[in-house]
DNA sequence: TTAGTTGCTTCGGTCATCTAACTAATGGAG
DNA sequence: CTCCATTAGTTAGATGACCGAAGCAACTAA
């Protein structure tokens, strides 16, 4: 790796904030990369997945577009887009709101709920397997620096809803 | 109810893998999020200034498209469509390798150089902003911790190279 | 009732990406 | 020195994600 690039140094040591941003780019590939391929070989793309994710998450396993939309961090046309994408695929259905009929809600069906079960959530596989070998306190540790990160990061961004199906969790440790 | 996982301690973690994930989910969104704004920003997608980043990183400014495909975890035809791109902006120009005909060098102009010096790493700014600030300790602590992450997550996967322009990094204070 | 707001879809684009050819150069086996 | 398999890149043709603007209902207030 490189390294000497930056030597001179007054107080913060520039090379941990390097080290940071590395592994950071590495979990962040990583991510990526297991996202990619586990949507493919579900046959889902990430984002028809995080949908699907974010829709089973819920207490009724429904939401609106607006609210995914919202959680995703993207329009509502792209979402009308994806969800066609699921309907297509009988993975989802919308059923008009009756307390407000201009709102719609995604519903996940039987075929939905299966798919995803055969897809574990992106980050889980590997990575929970690990964690779970944890002792307590690098537990804690982790979850503590994970945080302190995120929060260094997405101070401003509105709610980070966490998507990240705590169903896929329970699944496994039961 | 849960976490029957660990058995010493008072049963604290009522779901420390749930918490990991869900701050991990945050740091990914964030790290998207800013990726967008600020590659809309630059007048440049996310693709484009990570090429562009890549090429910068390299001693000599220039990369072949199969490197940039491999560092980027993307086809070579990609590659080409997103330096096609670039081209077509100015900010990169193919030259043919002297040594082997068949390669061609992407190489930084003038003008994508100076692109890229608007355009800072999408990690850095508030991220690094608020490391530097943290105590000693708490740094290492952290790169202890995400280099853990990054080490559980990426195990299999070959190669993170580190894009990310230590450049920018110094460009923070020198 | 009328006007404004809200929730969602439709439309027309751009960009990233992929796989499958295809072209050109290289380099090794005869 | 001549073939041909391999390698580097590009081209072609698709699909998907995404966006902004425009349109349409349905709600809400005045």
């Amino acid at each position: 790796m490189r390294g000497a690039i930056l030597s001179v140094m007054n107080e913060t040591d520039p090379n941990r904030v390097d080290d940071s941003l590395i592994a950071l780019r590495r979990i962040l590939r990583a991510t990526e990369q297991y996202e990619r391929d586990l949507a493919a070989s579900a046959g889902l793309s990430p984002a028809q997945l995080r949908v699907l994710q974010i829709i089973a998450g819920k207490p009724d396993a429904s939401a609106t577009p607006s609210a995914l939309a919202q959680q995703m961090g993207v329009s509502q046309a792209t979402v009308t887009s994806v969800v066609d994408k699921l309907v297509a695929r009988g993975l989802v259905r919308r059923v008009p709101s009756e307390t407000d009929r201009r709102q719609t809600n995604v519903i996940l069906t039987v075929t939905g709920r299966s798919a995803l079960d055969e897809a574990p959530d992106a980050l889980q596989q590997r990575y929970v397997r690990e964690f779970v070998k944890l002792e307590d306190w690098e537990q804690a540790q982790l979850v503590a620096s994970l945080e302190r990160v995120a929060a260094m990061m997405d101070a401003h961004l509105i709610d980070a809803s966490p998507v990240l199906t705590v169903g896929a969790i329970d699944g496994k440790r039961k």
